[in-house]
DNA sequence: AAGGATTGTCATTTG
DNA sequence: GACAAATGACAATCC
């Protein structure tokens, strides 16, 4: 349909039928694609329209403050009639990227609820601007709603920063607005830089924006730029992003994120360091899997024991939710390094006690690679219990204090009922384990013993032995030689009529005197005498 | 999978 | 009789 007179017809074929009211089986505007560009067009003529019969209006009180000294009472109609040409004023780029109503969501949805208006020539922000009583009363609003003043008190600082006494004179308004608006955004500078005369300000601005090509900055602009970035500092809406370091420090995305500018103009490493910061905290808080889950549940565990200790004393549930949550602890906490740290920590002292007082019975090999790595998981997980309960007192103190500094400690720890039984029963564990501990070092020290001692008493039994087999051996020499020494005086022996006796018939017998006696042998004294011997080595 | 070694814990005894 | 230490018995864990 390249053929402008043919898509005429073909639209106003579409519209014949439309009127007839007859069944296109779709919407209209499927067929005609150009509709919605007049309505648009023909809605944007209706608004130039009315635009240039508020400026005629505008002009005509102009002109008429020229003629009569600038005397013109305000009217309160024209303030509550302009709403809705004023909203449309609003639509500066520089207004909506920096002005407070656009930090005001409901003053924002309210002013701009009409998103898909074109944004004002020129000539549309003259007329806006020069409808001030309009502008006024809605700065008036803003003002009252952004920072919280009455009306009443906005108003007299206009009057009061009104050069003349009377303000009836729209240049006065105007110089009170914008003195209001150069107040309110504190920002009068660029204002008082044009000149110091509402009139000739307002000459400015009617030259500026009746020629397009003028490239001196607008007054609107001059004005809508007051609210710079600078500005939006001193609302209350921004002054958490400036001012409130403790919610800065708790959510640094915040400022990031509300208030751009800080990261322009502040120093610039201060941005990449809050992120930074920002992403180290959810390191440190949590993000890692392991991490988070044991930070986590230690809070929730701490914080429901806590809240369970206060509460009551039954102790089969607080042992078993302590017991849960000291799984959980274990779980997330049970890293190799941890698990190694956990180890020298809570076995040098184990090590040091072995090394001082300990047999010749070595236990196995790697202590890393033993069941003595549970144990440790077992006492870390005491550990765990009494930093749970918030203990006054460390495992080690707990177990290894004496008596009676133990009893004073606790007695002046004022303990709940489920803090006093979990500290006594981790010091009755703790002293039963070292108790069991040193009864299976004495068990092994005692065994070591016996087998020492056994093997002493074979030592000596073997010495005894020997000891024995000697005598026994020299025994058997000494009678060798006493029967050799009995047969040579025997021998030797003679009667009175030189013959030798005859050993059958008789015998030597020594008395305990030393004395020896031959005697026959039917009348001797069988004791002490080694009859046997006698006669046959002979 | 079975079994030994180690350790913790409970119940009981001992001092 | 109370209490801590000692000890036997059992279970858990690891190798």
């Amino acid at each position: 349909m390249d053929d402008p007179s043919a898509q005429f017809q073909h639209e106003d074929l579409i519209d014949i039928l439309w009127r007839q009211n007859v069944d296109l089986g779709v919407e209209r505007a499927i067929f005609d694609g150009c509709l919605r560009q007049r309505e648009e067009i023909t809605r944007a003529r209706e608004r130039e329209l009315k635009r240039e019969r508020e400026f005629e209006r505008i002009m005509q009180r102009l002109q008429k403050l020229d003629k009569e000294t600038g005397e013109c009472l305000p009217s309160p109609s024209s303030v509550n009639s302009q709403a809705v040409p004023f909203s449309e004023t609003l639509h500066s780029t520089e207004f909506t990227q920096h002005s407070p109503v656009t930090q005001n969501p409901l003053l924002s949805a309210l002013l701009f609820s009409r998103k898909s208006q074109k944004p004002p020539s020129q000539e549309q922000a003259f007329s806006e601007l020069l409808s001030l009583p309009d502008l006024q009363y809605y700065l008036d609003v803003l003002e009252s709603d952004v920072s919280s003043l009455p009306l009443e008190d906005i108003t007299e600082i206009c009057h009061q920063n009104l050069p003349e006494p009377q303000s009836e004179n729209s240049t006065d308004e105007l110089c009170g607005v914008t003195q209001t608006i150069s107040d309110s955004f504190e920002v009068a500078q660029p204002l008082s830089c044009i000149s110091s005369d509402p009139v000739e300000i307002l000459e400015t601005c009617i030259q500026a924006f009746s020629d397009p090509g003028n490239p001196t900055p607008s007054p609107s602009n001059t004005i809508y730029s007051c609210s710079t970035p600078e500005s939006q500092v001193i609302l209350p809406q921004c002054n958490i992003n400036s001012s409130d370091s403790t919610l800065s420090e708790f959510c640094p995305y915040t400022i990031n994120t509300s208030k751009p500018e800080q990261l322009n103009s502040a120093p610039e490493r201060d941005a990449p360091q809050t992120l930074l910061q920002f992403e180290e905290r959810h390191v440190l808080l949590g993000f890692d899997d392991s991490a988070s889950v044991g930070s986590v549940d230690l809070e929730t565990s701490l914080y429901a024991a806590d809240t369970f200790s206060n509460g009551q004393s039954d102790k089969d549930e607080l042992e078993s939710i302590q017991s849960d949550n000291t799984d959980l602890l274990h779980l997330s906490l049970h890293s190799d390094a941890v698990e190694a740290t956990l180890y020298e920590t809570v076995t040098s002292a184990q090590h040091q006690t072995q090394n001082e007082s300990t047999p010749k019975y070595s236990p196995k090999a790697n202590p890393l690679t033993t069941s003595r790595a549970a144990g440790v998981r077992r006492a870390y997980r005491d550990e765990q219990r009494a930093q749970a309960m918030s203990l006054p007192l460390s495992v080690h103190d707990i177990i290894n204090l004496p008596v009676e500094a133990f009893n004073e400690a606790i007695s002046s720890c004022k303990l709940n009922n489920a803090q006093h039984t979990l500290i006594r029963d981790i010091r009755r564990r703790g002293k039963n384990k070292m108790a069991a501990q040193s009864c299976r070092k004495r068990k092994l020290d005692s065994l070591v013993d016996l087998e020492e001692e056994i093997e002493g008493l074979k030592r000596e039994e073997q010495q005894i032995k020997e000891e024995n087999e000697r005598n026994t051996r020299e025994l058997h020499e000494t009678k060798e030689k006493l029967r050799k020494l009995y047969n040579e005086v025997f021998r030797q022996l003679r009667d009175e009529h030189g013959n030798s006796y005859n050993p059958r018939e008789y015998k030597l017998q020594h008395s305990t005197d030393g004395t020896v006696y031959l005697l026959p042998r039917g009348t001797a004294n069988k004791t002490n005498t080694p009859t046997e011997d006698l006669p046959f080595s002979l």
